[in-house]
DNA sequence: AACTTTATCAACACCATGTCGAGAGATTCA
DNA sequence: TGAATCTCTCGACATGGTGTTGATAAAGTT
């Protein structure tokens, strides 16, 4: 067997049905349209005529690249996640650095950063997660990954004393996530009651550092 | 004009056209049957076909009662979202009486309860909000109304001395409030990294107790 | 009894999805 | 070289959803 790569064996079962020559280009030419438009307009409003005609094709020779509307955001979601998760190893790294107030800045600096520079395709992610099983599954796996490095390292800093006691590090880590998904949401969104661009951070790793190391004692 | 109710002048624009006699039956049971419906499946799977059958009409007659599925929906949610509105009054009545962890414990308690009793309505909201502008504008205004409430909150604790001064409490209040629904969402919807029903409350009360009186010091 | 209002639905127009089958062009190999 | 095979393309179709129109029946009003 030559050493180029002539065959490459199925991507993940989403892509072209076998994978191979020029139709490569279609498949990018596909993909690119797909971001093009959802910079322009929520996923619901695009349909697959859009993206063939976007992609110089008709709309049956769509069908010959993806199964779906929903296999071409998927893919797409698919890189996005990998590149997300190269960013959680980073930010987990920082942190585990012991300067942890900035440590942790950092991580959810790259955090938002990793999904703010694809805004359109976060969004229509969630879109898509409302009613596609395949994404909602591909969701939680990228959220478990953040729940479970988040509650290691609540459980290190209680551990060694640096934070107190308290509610379970896994459920905190839960909610702290989740929260950030959903104040990262609004913000990319624009929604009514939001945060500014420029003040998310601050309030984020606020909020995380009193969850973690705070205590309260109101009066 | 006699007493008796007799033409109630078109309760909001979305119901009927009209409103009279007998067809109040009928938009009754197409507005139970919604419900009804929502229990066993997501909203993009209903059809306005569905509706009808359930409510014994044709869909054209849907069509009498209705502009469109969606309205059934707004509908449904501006009903629960009136309810909730009681909740968020009789909350902050509780908190405002000094005995603050237990009153944010049950300001907290009664917004979760408000909308558990209606998971079905609830994640059809939020399904909703994704493509309809009305029903995303109907939630913005109910987040508005906590995140104002929640702020003054936060700022007469800070006055009086019992909170420490921090992030602007608003975009403290909207983060909190942001993590509320995120949270009670995947819960209600049993997601995969999610909290157990028995635990939201508990881990929610400390967050917001940590992150409005405490402060974080890491060592 | 004429007239108006309410209520109903068959039939239609439209649009989106996904499939089928007939081919055109390139590549392989006999 | 030419037959077989594979990649790629699309017209035509089947299906299923939305929303509208117009004819009509039944109730209420004058």
């Amino acid at each position: 067997m030559p050493a180029t790569s002539k065959t490459k064996p199925a991507p993940a079962g989403r892509g072209r049905r076998v994978a191979r020559a020029s139709g490569d280009d279609r498949e990018r030419a596909i993909l690119e349209t797909a971001e093009r438009l959802l910079e322009e307009r929520p996923l619901s409003e695009i349909s697959v005529d859009d993206l063939a005609k976007g992609a110089g094709i008709s709309r049956p020779t769509f069908y010959f690249y993806f199964p779906s509307k929903d296999a071409v955001v998927l893919t797409i979601i698919d890189r996005l996640v990998a590149a997300a998760a190269g960013s959680r190893e980073e930010a987990l790294a920082t942190m585990a650095e012991g300067e942890l107030r900035a440590g942790l800045r950092q991580a959810l600096s790259d955090l938002y950063g990793a999904f703010s520079s694809r805004r359109a395709v976060t969004l229509a992610a969630a879109e898509l997660r409302m009613r596609n099983p395949e994404a909602r599954e591909l969701w939680s796996q990228v959220m478990e990954g953040w729940v479970t490095d988040v509650t290691a390292v609540i459980e290190a800093e209680r551990a060694r004393g640096a934070a107190p006691p308290g509610q379970p590090a896994r459920d905190i880590a839960i909610a702290l996530v989740q929260m950030n998904e959903r104040v990262q949401y609004a913000t990319f969104n624009d929604e009514s009651p939001s945060l500014d661009e420029d003040r998310v951070l601050d309030v984020l790793v606020d909020i995380w550092l009193r969850a973690i190391y705070g205590t309260a004692e109101p009066d």
